[in-house]
DNA sequence: AGCGTTCAGTGATAAAGTCACATACGCCGA
DNA sequence: TCGGCGTATGTGACTTTATCACTGAACGCT
């Protein structure tokens, strides 16, 4: 089969690979598409391959035993699974779970490939890198968040992040909920309490940013 | 200056290097010592080496806005500053802080050596990758436990922690609060209660570990 | 229109965090 | 040996967040 080649363009900082490098990778490497909803690595499941994202976006979220989850961070076209990453070369098994928010489709380096890249070049390994750290501060400030933030500055930030510059926003409590790692009950009021201050309107899965202002005044608050 | 060389027999995954790699390694490393209390790294202090430590141990934490902390890992010696690493590759500024908790002994590479033997050795890639994905497990570890658990079992995990086995513990209220990311108030009442039920004495400073089977069937639930 | 499922609202109560103090302990120097 | 002082701890009052147990509303189907 012949491999695509012009996926390499999704990545900027790996467009310059020297040519016999990008060969290597290319070769090497599959084109896989999972529908939206599946569950690409998750605990105990340790990663096989290192994966480079051409469309769709993917969530990393950890679940507690009690069922209760929070959303580590997301990946968007352009973005690889660096952490997913080190677990695979670290041998360590995944604790969180990652899934599939749309249907994606991305490259699959495999495990040798991916360790023979980092050995050979500067470029390869800088980009890597460079998605861990991207990663880790990530992290940093999830933890920042949940043990120092107060909830309805985290709940602000969230609207507006989800509202991605619009005035409409779909996303139900539990959702909203599950991206703060705090339970829906309390969504449920502190939405009611932006609501009678007239900031948003609520329906039923969806709401309308009305004050986009008031929201972003809260939400540097702390 | 004639480096030291013995130092690798602390590291059992990079003992079997290649001698020509050793070399490299061992020429290019400087041995660095710094007393307890310093800051290793600091928010907005990208670090340029990359730290094998020798003797004593290093606090990651994070601190916040209002002056709460909480301690994200610890390193002690035998281990690396993984994450710390990935920022210094990633040129992303560090958000947490590293501190030395005692004197500290460790070899510094600098990074263009640490690039290198990336590059050309397979074990010691695996050395590095190995750190790093101990060091993520740790993060998504706190970020489930200060999400989801409470601090009751919390703190009972960590006086089991750091009486490292035995009966004592020195600390004071405010450094477990701040191992745990709370505030000292609430360690001050879990205490009580943990008192009041005969589980453990306290004293200034200090407290002693009466029923550790109770705090383990504590720090079992959740 | 009826029915099951998913979403949202709410009261009661417990756990945790915040604020403002009151004590208590240990140490050092007069 | 006695104050005085800095650090550590205890506690009341109140707010915020979490948990539990429901109720009722909205929606999608048949």
């Amino acid at each position: 089969m012949e491999p695509a080649t012009d996926w390499i363009d999704h990545f900027p900082g790996l467009q310059r690979l020297p040519p016999a490098l990008l060969a290597t990778l290319i070769s090497q490497s599959a084109i896989i598409t999972l529908p939206a909803g599946s569950r690409i690595y998750g605990p105990g499941q340790a990663p096989q391959n290192y994966l480079l994202l051409l469309d769709g976006a993917i969530r990393v979220q950890q679940v507690s035993e009690s069922g209760r989850e929070i959303v580590l961070y997301r990946l968007s076209a352009g973005e690889s699974c660096a952490l997913t990453t080190a677990c695979l070369m670290g041998y360590e098994d995944y604790l969180a779970e990652a899934v599939a928010e749309t249907t994606i489709r991305a490259v699959a380096v495999p495990r040798a490939t991916f360790d023979d890249m980092i050995a050979r070049s500067p470029m390869f390994r800088r980009f890597v890198f460079t998605a861990f750290s991207a990663r880790v501060t990530d992290l940093f400030r999830i933890i920042d968040q949940v043990a120092f933030a107060r909830m309805d500055i985290r709940l602000a930030q969230k609207l507006i992040e989800l509202s991605h510059g619009g005035t409409a926003l779909v996303a139900t409590q539990q959702q909203l909920a599950s991206e703060l790692g705090t339970a829906r009950e309390v969504v449920s009021r502190l939405l009611s309490e932006f609501q009678r201050r007239g900031w948003i309107s609520a329906a039923r899965g969806s709401m309308t940013i009305n004050v986009r202002g008031a929201l972003e005044k809260l939400s540097r608050e702390r």
